[in-house]
DNA sequence: AAATTTCCTCTTTTT
DNA sequence: GAGGAAATTT
C-alpha cells in the first residue's frame, strides 16, 4: 500500500505543527481549523516520516470513539497497520498503567471500576454510617463535592476544614475512599488520581514511563482537569515535548473539573513551548462562522480570534419560533424530510442538538411516528439499563468477591426471600468478622454459628453456593457461556419477562446483552467489565447506516455535520438554569452554543418555543428565546424574527402567542394517528386566572411569610397557577398562586 | 419479615 | 418519569 503524502493540501500553520521539533508544542485554533487533524498526521508523520517506534507514542483524545478514529487514520495516511500505539483516553491509559503497576499505589490489580451510581450508592452507605443522612439530595452535593476536591488532586487529609460543611465533606469523603478500598474498587477520578500518585512517588517507574513516551500528544487539552493536567506534565517530564491542541473557547467540561487555564498554564510551565495558531477553518462557510463569531465575542476575558473560511457564501441561518416543542419536533422532521426528499441531503448529514438529555424524549417519538431513521446518542444507553445493570453486577460480583455495591445489587435480584433485615444482618456480621459481604456469606456456608433464621439462612447459602461455582469456573469458562449461566441459575428472564411490553423489551435487551457477551469469546472477564465501565455516549454510536443523530451539544464537540439542528434555543435551557446565576458558568454556556453553532458545515436551523411541557406534564410553562438568539447579526439570518426578552417580558396574556401562530401550519406532518387536533389547545380562560400568567420563572417575588425568592416554574394545575418558588431563606416551596400572598419585585 | 404499592422529590452537561 | 423511601399488604 503506498502512504499518503502526509503535508499535501495542508495550509503553512498546519505543516509547522506536524513537523514541529521535538520541544513543547501548543496549538492553539479555532473550531474546524483542523486541529484534530494536525494531530493525526503528526503521529503518522513521527512513524512514517521520523521512524519513531509506534510504541514511544502516547495520543490522548476525548472518547474512545475519537480513539478509534486516529488509530484507522493513521493506518490509512501510512497504508498499513500500525501496532503498539497508546491511543484513549485519559481515563482508558490509566487503566491500562494501573492494571500493571497497582501493587506500587497499593491497589488490587483486579479492581472494578465504579460509575456514578455505585458510587452514589457508596456515599449513602458512608453518610448512613456518620449518621448524616437527613437530607434527600445530600448524596448528590457531597459526591460532587468530592469529586471536585479529587479532580484537584486533594486527599480526604488535605481537604480543608475551615467550616462545618467542610468537615462533614471531609468526614464524608474520608469514609467513601475506605469504602472504595474495601470494595477493591475505584471511581473515574480514582484512575487519574492514583495514575499521578503512581509517577509523582517512584520516580524510578515515572523515569521509565518518561523514557517510553517520548511523544506525547494531547487532544481537546482546554478541557483537561488539574489531575490531567499534572499527568501530562509528569510522564512528559520538565524536558519533554508534550504536543497540545485545543481551543480555549470550546471548554464546556467545567462541570467536572475542566479547567481551559491549563492552556496558559501550560504556556508559563513551558515558557519554550512552540506556540502555533491555526486560523483558516475548512468546515463552514463564512456566514456560520461571523454568527459564531458574534456570540463569542460577548465572552469576557477572551483573546478574540477572527474565524476565517474560503468558502465566503452559503445558505443563511434559518430561525424559527414554534409554539411548543411538539411542534418544534415537527418542524425539525419535516424538514430534514423535505431535504432528503429532495435529494439535497441525506438523513445522516443531519444532526440534531440539543441542551439537555430530556429534550430528546419529544423528538424521538416524532422521528418514530414519522417513519425518519435516527440514533440517539447517550440518554439512557444500553449499559445503563437496570436489567444489563444487574446482570452486569453478577458478573462484577464474580470478578471481584471483595464488591459490596455489586453483591447488594444482586443479593436479592430476582427476590429470593433476602429482605432489609437479613442484609442487615449479614452487614454486621461481616463488619464483626471483618469481612466483605461475599466472603461473610461464603464463611456461611463452612458452616459458621450464623445469627440467620433457617429461612433466610437457606436462601444465603444456596446464593453462596452459586457464587462459589460462577467463581471457580470464571477462568475457564467464555464470557457468555458464564452469563448464560447466571441467567439459568437464576431465572432472571422469568424475573424480568412479566408479560408487559416493558417486560419484552428487557427480554430484548437481555439477549442483545448475551450477544455482545458471547462476541467476547475468551477475553478475560475483568478486562470486559473495564471496556463497558469505560464506554462513553459517542463510543456507542457507529457510522455507518443512513439515519439522522440526535445528541447533547457536549456530545456533538469535535464532530461536524453538513446540517445542524440546535433546537430549545430558550432562557433556562441554554444558558441553562442552573448556570444563570454564575458568570463563569454563563461562558460557558455561551461557549456551549459556540460549540453547537461550529459543528455544521452549510446550513444551521436555530428553534426555539413559546412553550414547553415541563416535567410533570400539564399545560406547560412559558418560556423566552435565549438571550443568545439577540446576539446574532440579523443579516446572517432567515425567518422568525427574534423577539425581544424585555419586550415580551410584559405579555401577560398567553392567547395573544398562540393565535400568531397560523392555525395549521405548512409543515406540520399528517397524524394518522391523532388527525384534525394536533395536541390540545389551553383550556378555556376564566375570570380566576385572569391573572396567572403574570408569573414566569425568573421574576423575584416577596412572601409575605417567606421572605423574598424567585420563581422556578409555574405551571397550571386544575385551573389554578402553581408555583415552584425558591426563597432566599426558606429553599424550594411549591405554592398555589391565587391564595399566596405575594408580591412581585422589579428585576435588577 | 418480605413483597408490593404509593408517595415524593428532583431533573444539566459526562469520563 | 426515575428512583429512593415510606407505607401498606401478604
Ligand atoms: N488543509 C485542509 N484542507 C482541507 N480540509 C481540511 C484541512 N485541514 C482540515 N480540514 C478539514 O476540516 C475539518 C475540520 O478539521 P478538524 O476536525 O481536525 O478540526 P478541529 O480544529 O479539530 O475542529 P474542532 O475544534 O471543531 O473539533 C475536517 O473535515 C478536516 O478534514
Amino acid at each position: 500500500m503506498d502512504q499518503i503524502d502526509l503535508l499535501q493540501g495542508l495550509n503553512e500553520q498546519q505543516i509547522a505543527a506536524i513537523t514541529a521539533p521535538p520541544t513543547a508544542t501548543l496549538v492553539i485554533a479555532g473550531p474546524g481549523s483542523g486541529k484534530t487533524a494536525v494531530l493525526t498526521r503528526r503521529v503518522a508523520y513521527l512513524v512514517g516520516q521520523l521512524g519513531v517506534p509506534p510504541y514511544q507514542i502516547m495520543a490522548v483524545t476525548f472518547t474512545n470513539k475519537a480513539a478509534r478514529e486516529m488509530q484507522e487514520r493513521i493506518q490509512r495516511l501510512l497504508g498499513q497497520q500500525i501496532n503498539g500505539l497508546t491511543i484513549g483516553t485519559f481515563h482508558a491509559i490509566c487503566a491500562r498503567i494501573l492494571r500493571r503497576e497497582a501493587a506500587h499505589v497499593g491497589i488490587s490489580p483486579s479492581f472494578t471500576i465504579y460509575d456514578t451510581e455505585d458510587q452514589l450508592s457508596l456515599v449513602r452507605m458512608a453518610l448512613a454510617e456518620l449518621g448524616l443522612d437527613e437530607e434527600r439530595s445530600a448524596p448528590r452535593r457531597f459526591l460532587s463535592a468530592i469529586s471536585n476536591a479529587k479532580n484537584e488532586l486533594i486527599t480526604p487529609e488535605a481537604y480543608p476544614r475551615g467550616n462545618f460543611n467542610d468537615r462533614q465533606v471531609a468526614q464524608v469523603y474520608e469514609r467513601y475512599q475506605a469504602l472504595l478500598s474495601a470494595a477493591k474498587a475505584l471511581d473515574f477520578d480514582d484512575l487519574l488520581l492514583y495514575c499521578v500518585a503512581l509517577f509523582r512517588d517512584h520516580a524510578a517507574i515515572r523515569r521509565d514511563y518518561q523514557a517510553r513516551y517520548a511523544h506525547i500528544l494531547v487532544d481537546e487539552f482546554q478541557d483537561t482537569n488539574t489531575a490531567q493536567y499534572e499527568l501530562v506534565r509528569l510522564l512528559a517530564g520538565a524536558q519533554g515535548n508534550p504536543f497540545c491542541v485545543g481551543d480555549p473557547d470550546q471548554s464546556i467540561y467545567r462541570f467536572r473539573g475542566a479547567d481551559y487555564r491549563n492552556l496558559a498554564r501550560f504556556r508559563s510551565d513551558y515558557p519554550h513551548a512552540k506556540l502555533i495558531l491555526l486560523e483558516q477553518n475548512y468546515r463552514s462557510h463564512q456566514i456560520i462562522l461571523d454568527a459564531a463569531m458574534a456570540i463569542i465575542d460577548k465572552n469576557p476575558d477572551r483573546v478574540r480570534k477572527r474565524l476565517y473560511s474560503t468558502r465566503r457564501d452559503g445558505a443563511k441561518i434559518v430561525l424559527k419560533q414554534l409554539s411548543d416543542d411538539d411542534d418544534e419536533a415537527q418542524y425539525v422532521v419535516w424538514t430534514i424530510r423535505e431535504a432528503v426528499q429532495q435529494r439535497r441531503y441525506a438523513y445522516r448529514d443531519c444532526a440534531v442538538m440539543f441542551r439537555t438529555n430530556a429534550q430528546s424524549r419529544v423528538l424521538e417519538e416524532t422521528f418514530v411516528r414519522a417513519g425518519v431513521p435516527y440514533k440517539l446518542i447517550g440518554g439512557a444507553p444500553f449499559y445503563s439499563r437496570r436489567e444489563i445493570k444487574d446482570l452486569l453486577a453478577y458478573l462484577r460480583a464474580i470478578q471481584n468477591p471483595s464488591d459490596d455495591v455489586s453483591l447488594r445489587r444482586i443479593i436479592n435480584t430476582p427476590p429470593r426471600g433476602i429482605g432489609k433485615t437479613t442484609l442487615a444482618k449479614l452487614e454486621e456480621w461481616a463488619l464483626a468478622r471483618n469481612q466483605s459481604l461475599s466472603d461473610a456469606l461464603g464463611a456461611l456456608r463452612s458452616g459458621q454459628p450464623s445469627p440467620f433464621s433457617g429461612k433466610a439462612l437457606g436462601a444465603l447459602e444456596s446464593l453462596a453456593a452459586m457464587l462459589d461455582v460462577w467463581r471457580n469456573l470464571r477462568d475457564s469458562m467464555p464470557i457468555g457461556v458464564l452469563l448464560g449461566d447466571v441467567l439459568d441459575q437464576t431465572d432472571y428472564l422469568k424475573y424480568i419477562n412479566d408479560g408487559t411490553p416493558e417486560g419484552r423489551e428487557r427480554l430484548e435487551n437481555v439477549q442483545e446483552l448475551l450477544r455482545v457477551a458471547e462476541a467476547q469469546g475468551d477475553k478475560p472477564l475483568a478486562l470486559y467489565l473495564e471496556e463497558i465501565a469505560l464506554l462513553s455516549d459517542v463510543d456507542t454510536q457507529d457510522d455507518s447506516g443512513d439515519h439522522v443523530v440526535l445528541l447533547t451539544l457536549h456530545a456533538a464537540k469535535g464532530l461536524e455535520f453538513p446540517v445542524v439542528f440546535i433546537v430549545g434555543l430558550e432562557e433556562g435551557l441554554l444558558p441553562h438554569a442552573q448556570s444563570l446565576e454564575d458568570e463563569e458558568q454563563l461562558a460557558e454556556e455561551r461557549r456551549l452554543m459556540y460549540v453547537g453553532l461550529t459543528r455544521a458545515k452549510d446550513q444551521l436551523y436555530l428553534t426555539w418555543t413559546l412553550r414547553r411541557v415541563g416535567y410533570g406534564g400539564g399545560l406547560g410553562e412559558r418560556t423566552l428565546a435565549s438571550r443568545f438568539l439577540e446576539d446574532i447579526p440579523p443579516e446572517l439570518t432567515v425567518g422568525s424574527p427574534v423577539p425581544k426578552r424585555s419586550a415580551s417580558a410584559a405579555f401577560t396574556a398567553r392567547s395573544s402567542d398562540d393565535r400568531a401562530l397560523p392555525p395549521r401550519p405548512a409543515w406540520r406532518l399528517p397524524t394518522t394517528s391523532q388527525p384534525a387536533a394536533p395536541r390540545p389547545e389551553l383550556p378555556p380562560r376564566s375570570a380566576n386566572i385572569s391573572t396567572s400568567s403574570l408569573y414566569r420563572s425568573g421574576q423575584r417575588v416577596y412572601h409575605d411569610r417567606l421572605g423574598p425568592g424567585v420563581i422556578i416554574a409555574s405551571r397550571f394545575v386544575d385551573g389554578d397557577e402553581e408555583l415552584d418558588i425558591r426563597f432566599e431563606k426558606h429553599g424550594l416551596k411549591r405554592l398555589f398562586a391565587s391564595i399566596a400572598p405575594l408580591r412581585m419585585l422589579d428585576d435588577e
